[in-house]
DNA sequence: CGAACAATTAACCAACTAGTTAAAACCATG
DNA sequence: CATGGTTTTAACTAGTTGGTTAATTGTTCG
């Protein structure tokens, strides 16, 4: 494979402009840059980074194998681009959530909430993380992009925790990023280990029925670890 | 690759008896089934069913690479066989928790702190895992090793917080299994996904400090979750 | 128009991959 | 020590893989 000179020539014609809307015949380099990232996204995800094969990402995308080379470099820089892409994505729905306009409670029910329906909508962005977690972040560490787009969400979660600890509904002291850390947890662990544990367990899991009692559960997990504001049970914090 | 025969020939060779305790030179077909297994363990673990190569398998495990199929038959078989005993593995580790044996709290706080252990003693666990269930649960699901290892820490579990309810400590009405998968998806993420985290977050997570917090964290979450036995602070299951 | 450049194509390749063949070495037993 | 099954080896193969070469086609703009 090897690390090659990950070129990608910024490719951002400035032709853009007369460009008739529904004339798409022809060549059309956005496009086919566009559509070899989604191809490998579906690609990367059902398979891997490992399992991932560069010719089915061009056929799937319609486009001549030397095109992924063209616009990407190599299949390692593609990969990373399409991690990037996918962060990007969270990202900005992130965006539009609003914590802050309603009570902690209310904030806190809707990030679980929201990260659960999010993971279900976007299976792709569980797979990509695990091969990536699989090649040790190699990718990530080496992109800037994702850096610049860290996550406000942790700030707002501050926020939340505050207010709700100002309030007294919310016990003080916690961490914002070990508490996102176990929201993200609860949905991801059951989403992507779905096929062991349903194999395992026996049971059930991704029914419509079985995920509504999941977010409910997970719901009560966190605002009742939260909202329980009494002193702790007994401090065993050995073993 | 192929699902292919999967034959494997049972091999558990007779004369095991009068084998000189010292003597290991020669023939050990026992020796070289083993070490094929666990060279296949680090293997699938660290590259993916997919990343993983047989030569190198085979190579590390000082066995000629035909070896590796007249024992397990084909890739796939040997990465069903390494699942099996990575799931055997920890099922073992979890009989001698002796859950009952303290009140409710603390043998919550032991499984956790068991699960989170093991975990991190067992890396390989972790991305087995990920693998078969990026491979969509394929090997589990023909296997009836696994179905017959059923974990009876479910059973346990339900023993504890009954215990719990009874006592008035715990909150009545939580679902086992859903418990057991969040307690392990609260570990689980964490590491599993440690690289990618860290990168997003900038924060170290792998380091001794930062893995007690998380512990200390999970175990804050759990038990404060069990022990808050007030009305829910608001019935917004909505959303 | 026609030169310069960007986008696309088909054919190619060397390295690699899972899996196989067939013979050889070993070992217990009679 | 011969026999017959088990374990091990070296060499091989057919198909696949990521990546490349070099020529071609379309597009922009002077």
């Amino acid at each position: 494979m090897g690390t090659a000179d990950r070129v990608a020539r910024a490719v951002t014609p400035a032709h853009r402009n007369g460009r008739p809307a529904g004339e798409l015949r022809g060549r059309d380099p956005e496009r086919t840059r566009g559509r070899i990232l989604d191809a490998a996204t579906r690609e990367f995800a059902r398979y891997g980074l490992g399992g991932a094969r560069v010719d089915r990402i061009a056929a799937s995308a319609g486009a001549n194998k030397r095109m992924l080379y063209y616009y990407f470099g190599d299949k390692d820089a593609l990969f990373q681009e399409v991690l990037e892409h996918a962060y990007e994505s969270i990202r900005s729905a992130e965006q539009e959530l609003n914590l802050l306009d309603v009570d902690p409670v209310g904030g806190m029910a809707r990030l679980i909430a929201f990260t659960w329906h999010y993971y279900i909508a976007h299976p792709e962005f569980l797979t990509l993380l695990n091969s990536e977690n699989l090649h040790r972040g190699r990718h990530l560490r080496g992109s800037r992009r994702i850096r610049t787009t860290n996550s406000p969400l942790i700030a707002t979660l501050d926020e939340i925790l505050a207010r709700g600890a100002r309030a007294g509904t919310f016990r003080p002291g916690v961490d914002s990023l070990q508490l996102y850390i176990s929201i993200a947890g609860l949905s991801y662990f059951y989403l992507s280990n779905n096929h062991t544990l349903s194999a395992v367990f026996g049971r059930e899991l991704s029914g419509a029925e079985a995920r509504a009692e999941r977010l409910a559960h997970m719901t009560d997990v966190i605002i009742g670890y939260l909202t329980n504001t009494g002193p702790a049970p007994r401090p065993l914090r050995s073993e």
